[in-house]
DNA sequence: TCATTTTGTCCTTTATAGTGGACATCGCTC
DNA sequence: GAGCGATGTCCACTATAAAGGACAAAATGA
């Protein structure tokens, strides 16, 4: 009722499936993929047989929403999955704001401003921005990564315990791509240094060479439903990443609710 | 095999719907209101049972592909519908290269640029970018429009004989806003000179204030899958629209495939 | 060349999901 | 307060769609 919570990747190994269950076990598998993917490989991926595939495939492609792609055998969204999404994008207060802010963030700054929040327990960015810069390490808008991996992740959940924190996140997701352990404690201790803070920056943790800096945008409730932040190098001025992160802050608030008063 | 027809709004009154079926009509229908709607005016635009829309609208909100918006009832489309149309617009050459098309139009010329397409028997912008010109009577993207309203339809019939154009086309869409009746001989002929001029010039069809340009994308087999257009005021000089849509068959030849010859 | 895997289609079976009611709550208006 | 329409939930029934094979054809590899 009042979480922002949905997990599409919660393994139920029913037997038998739901058509619809079918359709978005496909739409997500396509969004993990992030690339366009063979009919036999989908089951494979979902579980699913075969025939099952080709049916609720060939139906999506009617609909548009999945398309037959290039010459061999691969599938993936389609226009009407475009249109959807515009839909969405052109519909959503909140949204349409902060295209506004990542256009003006990105232009004045020439760094990399994303749009980023939560889906199911990972982290995605939303929307992109890049900066007329050369610097450009850019994760895929729709990508989900591993929470602690990220500034914005130490953001996004601050309105939960330590114990909340920790059941949240599932356990492998602390093991950063080079290998290295985030330790529980101290990533629950970031989240606190992160809210008193009202911004936060994190250097060379999803890849060696970037620093993200990120402020969290809230709702009436004070909970941080996504974030603003932006991707430099690591080695940019200390001064330069405190500037950038004030003006995240600054946008960030224009764009969350009044904390629970008028209205 | 060879059609780029798919028909969203092809009436089947059957007896008992297929979930997907339903989860189609429900996407199709959100788009066509292009507004968030209660559940019960769903059920009664596709025809179906309460019951029915509010056990598949819950399932799609816990997907995330349809949000609960605002405080009363209403639904509309989600975030992961964002994120699948993303991940088309990004995987999609031919749409990426568009976008940068427009980009370069629309910075250019401060006129509005537009791509557009078919969508089943009907004509959707599928892209836009606002000039920075004040003029702007935009159409909303995805939202279908009769093709004899505008300039693009009239290059996207090209491959197609007049018997099949007519038969292709709705009677009632030859009516325009206005009241007036486009007559179906000279609609064929302004295609078959569209066709030989590479691109079409319409002035007060869809709306009285309006000057509509367009030029086609081909494919390979030379069938136009997609058009760039720009909207300029109808009392803008002949020679700068003259000059404007040379641009724009530029910029489609560019985007079209070369006809068959190498590979 | 033959062996093996993959692909796309088709068919039968049976668990199940879409129906179409009923029902209790609301929020209206008169 | 009565009358009315809309809202959200629940339930039993049965048409139907997902399943799980089988099959031919095409692709792949040895």
């Amino acid at each position: 009722m009042d979480a922002i919570i949905n997990r599409p990747g919660s393994k139920r190994a029913r037997e038998r499936q739901n058509g619809i269950d079918r359709v978005i076990e496909i739409l997500d598998a396509l969004l993990r993929t992030h690339t366009p993917t063979k009919i036999g490989d989908l089951a494979k991926q979902i579980g699913a047989p075969r025939s099952t595939l080709y049916s609720i495939t060939n139906r999506l492609i009617d609909a548009g929403i999945l398309e037959a792609v290039g010459d061999e055998g691969t599938v993936y969204f389609g226009q009407a999955a475009h249109l959807y999404g515009r839909a969405y994008a052109d519909a959503n207060p909140l949204h349409r704001r902060c295209r506004e802010a990542l256009d003006r963030l990105a232009m004045q700054t020439n760094a990399t401003a994303q749009l980023c929040a939560l889906r199911g327990n990972k982290y995605v960015v939303v929307d992109t921005r890049d900066g007329s810069g050369v610097f450009r390490i850019t994760t895929d808008i729709g990508v989900e990564v591993p929470i602690p991996w990220t500034a914005s992740g130490r953001l996004l959940l601050d309105h939960l315990s330590a114990a909340e924190i920790l059941d949240f996140i599932p356990e492998e997701d602390f093991k950063l791509p080079d290998g290295r352990v985030v330790e529980a404690n101290t990533f629950v201790a970031d989240i606190a240094k992160a809210r008193a803070e009202g911004g936060c920056i994190t250097n060379g943790l999803s890849d060696r060479f970037t620093c993200c800096l990120a402020a969290p945008i809230r709702d009436r409730r004070g909970i941080a439903v996504a974030t603003l932040c932006f991707i430099v190098p690591i080695d940019s001025a200390p001064e330069l990443k405190r500037q950038l992160l004030d003006r995240l802050i600054e946008s960030a608030q224009e764009l969350s609710d009044r904390p629970v008063s008028s209205q």
